[in-house]
RNA sequence: CGGAGCGUAGCGCAGUCUGGUAGCGCAUCAGUCUGGGGGACUGGGGGUCGUGGGUUCGAAUCCCGCCGCUCCGACCA
């Protein structure tokens, strides 16, 4: 993309209404624009870093085996007078009415449209486990929306729902999505810790938060460093398929403290060794849940069992905010220039900054970079000096900067900026688009 | 939902107390010079002052209603 005719509008000066930092980035470096309170546009910039977090998302749910649907934004009231949420989710669910008068609502959740979809069509055990999950919008009337796409109203996430025959099957999926989020959040290049916690008002009584240290973080929290070492991908050797993989994953990931401020237990933190305490504000950004019959019962979903009798089947819930981790992501990696983008999400793997636009040089060389680069650069074509638009490289968190400036394109070389650590080489042209890969 | 504040050009703000018909910086447009960390100069464009009503000869400014947004707290992916 030529950033000269690319819709990525940054500002200068920070909007008055944004407080913390991923906030402020996000609007200075053009990814989104607010509309209303908690209800944003994502822009090109933006949309691309969504659209990449969604993507390892949905690969880590694919290797889980869930499988992906889409339900609808919008769902008829009934479902909700089922499980008897439509009057306990209170002001929090945008209700609305269509021209015949009937109650609908803008979802703030799946559990009831899921629940529906799965007594339709399943009838007996042996096609049981099931997990389906989707990535759609969601919107939660908030009382106070606030912090940027952190805590918007309107939001993306991903949600799946686990169904299984026992609760022994229930705990089995439970600790696969568990699994599929700590490599989720590691790829994204986050330290997420898992949290006991409270089930509200989904029900049910095994719950963990997935949260990531951050100054800005909305809770207090304590953990034992040693979360910070485990390796859950392919090095790891934890793998979906082995229940006993499953249950020694299971082991580690609640073996070792951590708490947040309502849960914290000063004893059994004291027990902790002190070099290994880490404690700060953390940012949720995940939520899961095994609540068992609560839904299958109320909406009366049921299968065939072994033996012929009806059972209703046991369920979890599982959700990512999406958006938000987009805002989570900046506020733990950023600096006071703008942010840095781990590699895996980033908008753009590169930025080519063509210092002297019109200098034949610089443009045959800059051209060339693009050309091999394509769709994973973007191309600084402005008339503007440099100043700006380094200013604007770093504004913007691009892994890579390539620096063409007349002096290296007359010399044929181009200078290759990490943004993450600042350091800077000089290189052939060559040589920076191997080191940054394809 | 309790408490507080703000709404004036795309963004950041001044002007409001003390009423006289709107201004600064950045951005933007044209031009010249510049050219490796948001450059300089000259000239230009852009605002029903959130909105409705009231007071007044006259309202961005005073009064009332409404809408929107933000912050602190309680609550939440």
């Amino acid at each position: 993309m030529r950033l000269s005719h690319a819709f990525i509008p940054t500002l200068k000066e920070t909007p008055a209404e944004a407080q913390i930092a991923s906030h402020r980035l996000m609007l200075r470096a053009g990814l989104v624009r607010q509309t209303s309170a908690g209800i944003y546009a994502w822009l090109p910039l933006g949309l691309r870093v969504l659209r990449n977090i969604e993507r390892i998302v949905r690969e880590e749910q694919d290797a889980a085996g869930a499988q992906e649907i889409l339900m609808p934004t919008i769902q008829p009231a009934e479902l909700w007078k089922e499980s008897g949420r439509y009057e306990d989710y209170g002001k929090e669910m945008l209700r609305i009415r269509d021209r015949h008068d009937r109650d609908m609502l803008y979802g703030p959740t799946n559990e009831e449209m899921v629940t529906d979809l799965f007594r339709q069509s399943v009838r007996s055990y042996k096609e049981l486990p099931q997990i389906l999950y989707h990535i759609q919008w969601k919107f939660r009337d908030e009382v106070r929306p606030r912090f940027g796409v952190m805590r918007g109203r309107e939001f993306l996430m991903k949600d799946a729902y686990s169904f299984d025959i026992d609760h022994a099957g229930a705990v089995a999926s439970y600790r696969k999505m568990m699994l599929a989020y700590m490599r989720t959040f590691q790829r994204l290049g986050l330290k997420a810790i898992p949290m006991e916690a409270d089930t509200g008002p989904i029900g049910g009584d095994l719950s963990h938060e997935f949260i990531i240290l951050a100054p800005t973080g909305e809770s207090q929290v304590y953990y034992d460093a040693a979360f910070e070492e485990i390796d859950y991908g392919a090095g790891g050797g934890f793998s979906h398929e082995k229940p006993e993989d499953l249950a020694r994953f299971f082991e580690v990931m609640t073996g070792h403290y951590a708490a947040t401020d309502e849960k914290h237990d000063t004893a059994r933190w004291d027990q902790v060794a002190a070099n290994r305490k880490r404690e700060g504000r953390g940012i949720e950004v995940g939520h899961i849940f095994y609540f068992g019959t609560k839904y299958t019962k109320s909406m009366g979903a049921t299968v065939a069992g072994p033996d012929g009798k009806q059972v209703h089947p046991e369920m979890g819930s599982y959700g990512v905010g999406v958006s938000r981790l987009v805002g989570a992501v900046i506020e733990a990696s950023h600096d006071d220039n703008g942010i840095i983008w781990p590699d895996s999400i980033a908008p753009f793997k590169a930025v080519i900054l063509n210092l002297k636009v019109g200098d034949a040089g610089c443009d045959a060389l800059c051209a060339r970079l693009y050309a091999a680069l394509g769709g994973n650069a973007l191309y600084d074509d402005r008339t503007d000096r440099a100043g700006a638009k380094f200013a604007d490289a770093d504004l913007m968190g691009h892994p890579w900067q390539i620096i063409v400036g007349p002096r290296g394109a007359a010399a044929g070389t181009v200078e290759l900026k990490r943004r993450a650590t600042g350091e800077r080489v000089e290189v052939t042209p060559e040589a920076a688009l191997a080191r940054i890969g394809g």
